[in-house]
DNA sequence: TTTAGCACTCTATCTTGCAGAGTGCTAAAA
DNA sequence: TTTTAGCACTCTGCAAGATAGAGTGCTAAA
């Protein structure tokens, strides 16, 4: 499998992808000795196609058809053959738009937006995992009385985030008290992410705090029903429908489990959170993911970051035949320009 | 148009129309007569489907096929001959489990189970609007200090939203002359739905409190961004793919349009609040639908209600030929159970 | 007024035939 | 030894017919 393919090779393989990540349609010899003319006639490629067909990096539909490439052409199209993709301006001009101009305070929208651009920049289904509330580090936390039995707690994170709740107070307290002992909790919260902050170091805190337990005890509901509810993140889709337009998905059954799995939020979690690294793009092709319902596709990831810290993972889903040098250009712009607006 | 229909017509649609949403085929004069044993041949069957064809109630596809019914058909099926759909155990049971015995805070998430309970029970498309944060009535403003620089501020309302952003304060102001100014400020706005909080009020106010502008930039930012931003109001789908399901949508042209539908929530938004009316379930049935898009559909809406207080709309999307009577009475349950779980 | 009978129409499906595209192989040319 | 031309072969997609089935409308009898 490791025999390394001789430069004529190379380029006939490169041609037969590109033709048909272009045209969809299997690329015969003949196609290939004209539009790449490297002065081949189409006998000649046709042997080397053979070749390539026994190597395992093109296969034929059916006898009498032109090849298109497997799983493992692509894959060595990725990481050998692929020349980078310049952005048109026009592209570049639609990413920065849509993101840096306008004064997006609220993250969800950035979020939302970056997933618009993403799918249609790309023409596929883009996939956007929120930030990743439970990874943020506690920041700060507010009581705020509103009136005689009511408070407002405020919890604030590192990333921005805010999150309330509204809770009955059954006891009262002196606005000294009540200062003393929430800052007594900043002290000890003040740096974990939200993931550190368990079940058992509430309960210790409990223990220091017991006196007042009873006006706290609505404060440590917000912490924990926070961890619960959190704990299926968002994922924010872009472009569901540019699927129908791939011709790989004709067929009304595809379709549906398509889109069925866009429905579940949890598995589109995993299959995110799995298959990304947090380095680079990760590029997987077919089978190689790990989960059967899209191993017809390729599944391109990214993460974004907010101050070096990551937040969050960017994908891209479509069929395996998707123009892998355009999607990766566009991914690392966009995520360039994510990482940029989320730190401001 | 109005000429009233003999009984015996009136059962010959019943049955057109029952048999036609069962099977989604067009119903012949043989079918007729054996399933709904009347005593009558189908060749008498036969010329009253004539007739009610000439009426207007039923058309056929083609010269030698059964009858389907017309939107006029559906129509007066609904108005006059539908009877109640008694919901089975099994469905009473997943409704209410569903909604009320987790003890769900989130008004988000009581929504969202909506939705997926509504498409699941009826094979459909389902859209809930969430409440509607504009319609709500101010009830309170507080601005919190976090530290020297920022500060954060609270709006509520008497629906229970709570919107919150964090502000920068280019200039100390002390305690007491903040909470001078934050009473005043709610004084004037309790009360008011934040609809009826437009520029030129807020604009009152700053010249009002012109001393303390400065500072106050902000908060009133926080206030017209609320506006701007919550313009298009979320709008909760469940069941998309359900549609697939459905013959009339086998062409992918058609889901195309269909799910680029779904993809445009303001569109959904106004769809719903025009079509729907707070007292009673409305059917809009094809070409009764403004829309376009939605024109051979049927919509079917309903609104839930908090303490008596309109708070958004409840939708069923799904072709003219769906099960009236069973969608109506499953939207009358969970609308229901909805208006019962949010007023606790 | 209702019914039986019959000719007619339209659709859906299956078969057949054919053109087009592309291959593999062989034998000749470079 | 490598490349090329030529040719027979295979497979698909499409169009044109053929056929069965369902259901109608009409007429004449009950």
């Amino acid at each position: 499998m490791a025999a390394p393919l001789s430069e004529r090779k190379q380029q006939i393989l490169r041609a037969v992808v590109v033709n048909y990540i272009k045209t969809a349609e299997p690329v015969g010899s003949r196609t290939v000795s004209r539009a790449y003319k490297m002065g081949l006639s189409s006998a000649t490629i046709r042997n080397e196609m053979a070749d390539l067909e026994d190597l395992g990096y093109l296969s034929q539909p059916h006898t009498s058809a032109g090849r298109i490439p497997s799983q493992t052409g692509y894959r060595y199209y990725v990481d050998n053959l692929m020349d980078p993709d310049d952005l048109s301006a026009d592209d570049e001009l639609a990413i920065s738009s849509s993101l840096s101009t306008e004064k997006m305070r609220e993250i969800e929208q950035i979020i939302n937006n970056s997933a618009r651009v993403l799918s249609s920049a790309t023409n596929q289904t883009s996939l956007i995992m929120g930030p990743q509330f439970r990874k943020s580090a506690f920041h700060q936390l507010r009581i705020l009385p509103l009136d005689e039995k009511r408070g407002l707690v405020v919890l604030i994170t590192d990333t921005g985030f805010i999150k309330n709740k509204v809770i009955d107070m059954q006891q009262q307290l002196s606005q000294a008290e009540l200062h003393q002992v929430v800052s007594y909790l900043n002290q000890k919260l003040y740096g974990l992410t939200i993931d550190q902050v368990t079940s058992s170091l509430i309960n210790e805190l409990k223990r220091d705090l017991f006196k007042r337990l009873e006006i706290l005890e609505q404060a440590f509901i917000l912490l924990e029903e926070s961890l619960k509810e959190e704990k299926q993140i968002r994922v924010f889709l872009g472009g569901t429908t540019n699927i129908l337009n791939q011709p790989e998905f004709k067929d009304v059954d595809k379709i549906r489990r398509m889109l069925n799995l866009f429905e579940q939020e949890p598995l589109l979690f995993k299959i995110l959170e799995d298959s990304s690294s947090e380095d680079d793009i990760v590029v997987s092709i077919g089978e190689e993911n790990e989960y059967e319902d899209i191993q017809e596709c390729t599944l391109i990831t990214g993460t974004y970051k907010i101050h070096d810290k990551t937040l969050g993972t960017v994908g891209v889903l479509g069929p395996t035949r998707m123009d892998y040098s355009r999607v990766i250009s566009v991914m690392r712009r966009l995520v360039g320009y994510l990482n940029q607006s989320l730190s401001s």
